[in-house]
DNA sequence: TTATATACATACACGAATGTTTGTAAATTG
DNA sequence: CAATTTACAAACATTCGTGTATGTATATAA
């Protein structure tokens, strides 16, 4: 095989991840071989272990061409303290929601990740991170409720750490469900969950 | 190998079967072989083979010995109409929770569940009757709330298709969480959640 | 322009897990 | 008590995917 330019390189590289999510998305990441990794990309497997390490390798980065504008949006939000720290919390939930409805990427990405699968060791490294990420998400969370708290956004009965947990469980409930078979338009009824959700958290 | 009596072989089959659910739960169900199982079981693959067709048929059956409970449970909702719908449903939500919390054996299982594999297509009959009676599940859930709308229990805002996702999504979601990390005391918390969820269906 | 690194294709070696076949001693049946 | 079935163990064949080694023509660098 000749060798390519540089451009047709990384264009090769785009469509095997391109690829490797479709598979990933349809068929389950343990059930697609790097054989069919290949040849939907239009190559062989020579060119996959020269672009990757292994099918872990390829996990990740299809992973991550995705889950990084999520997390941005975490931040952006621990970031904004803000004088109505419910309502920012909110709002920020439901534009969660809404960017995942419209990011065609993201919904297969997370498709994958809610689907699940076990991939042997190889994968341990990448699942902790992320579990840890969600961690890290739900302590801000709990954070941001504290900061309402203080401020009486929440009645005395309700305890940030607690809420907390149900807040992380409805969104995160409302994602994987709409993910995995949602036939509704999330976009439009993220403004409406959230707010029917939060109304219970300011008036027990 | 002499032949064992019929108990002693009822028994190495509840002994594989409790081997494979500690296994699929610890490893997963894809990297778990059938000689893992054989060997925590104490016998070896012949007697996996001679009392399952493969791999697949020991996952149905590890399955079923936990899902039954709480699929009757399900069930007994439906057949309660009750003259206080919303207030029976919240009290539905609240026990399964708790059911959950304490049977350790229905836990190991929906860790296996919600963790998620691909064990190609071997698996898909399964997995499509877990899909279809959760789609079910949904349905009972919104007549139930259809029954809360026409006595005034719901504001008008409030419409049963949309409030039936909100629901499905926090409970899914909240024992999504707990199983999978939740280090905290669910049983004693399920009234909490729940009211605090349900209050929000009622006024927004 | 020559030398070298690149971007793959091709072929091979290997292990791992599965499914199957055969063997067998004891339990059960009639 | 004989005949047969049972409940496995043990050995075998086979498939499948991975990883790696090698080949090679060309893009790029010097």
């Amino acid at each position: 095989m000749a060798r390519r330019t540089n451009e047709q390189a990384e264009a090769t590289r785009a469509q095997l991840l391109d690829a490797a999510e479709a598979l990933f998305c349809d068929k389950g990441v343990a059930s697609t071989t790097l054989d069919m990794i290949a040849r939907a990309a239009g190559v062989t497997r020579g060119a996959v272990y020269w672009h990757f390490k292994n099918k872990a390798e390829i996990f990740e980065a299809v992973c991550d061409r995705a889950t990084s504008p999520m997390e941005t949006m975490l931040n952006t939000l621990a970031a904004e303290p803000g004088e109505d720290p419910l309502g920012s919390l909110e709002r920020q939930a439901c534009e969660i929601l809404q960017l995942i409805a419209r990011d065609a990427r993201m919904r297969a990405v997370l498709e994958i990740l809610f689907r699940g699968f076990d991939g042997g060791p190889e994968f341990a490294e990448y699942l902790a991170r992320e579990e840890e990420s969600r961690r890290d998400c739900r302590c801000q969370i709990e954070s941001v409720l504290e900061a309402a708290a203080t401020r009486g956004q929440l009645p005395p009965s309700v305890s940030p750490a607690k809420a907390a947990i149900a807040v992380t469980a409805f969104v995160g409930g409302l994602m994987h469900d709409w993910v995995l078979d949602g036939d509704y338009d999330l976009a439009d009824m993220a403004p409406y969950l959230t707010r029917v959700f939060f109304s219970g958290l300011r008036n027990t």
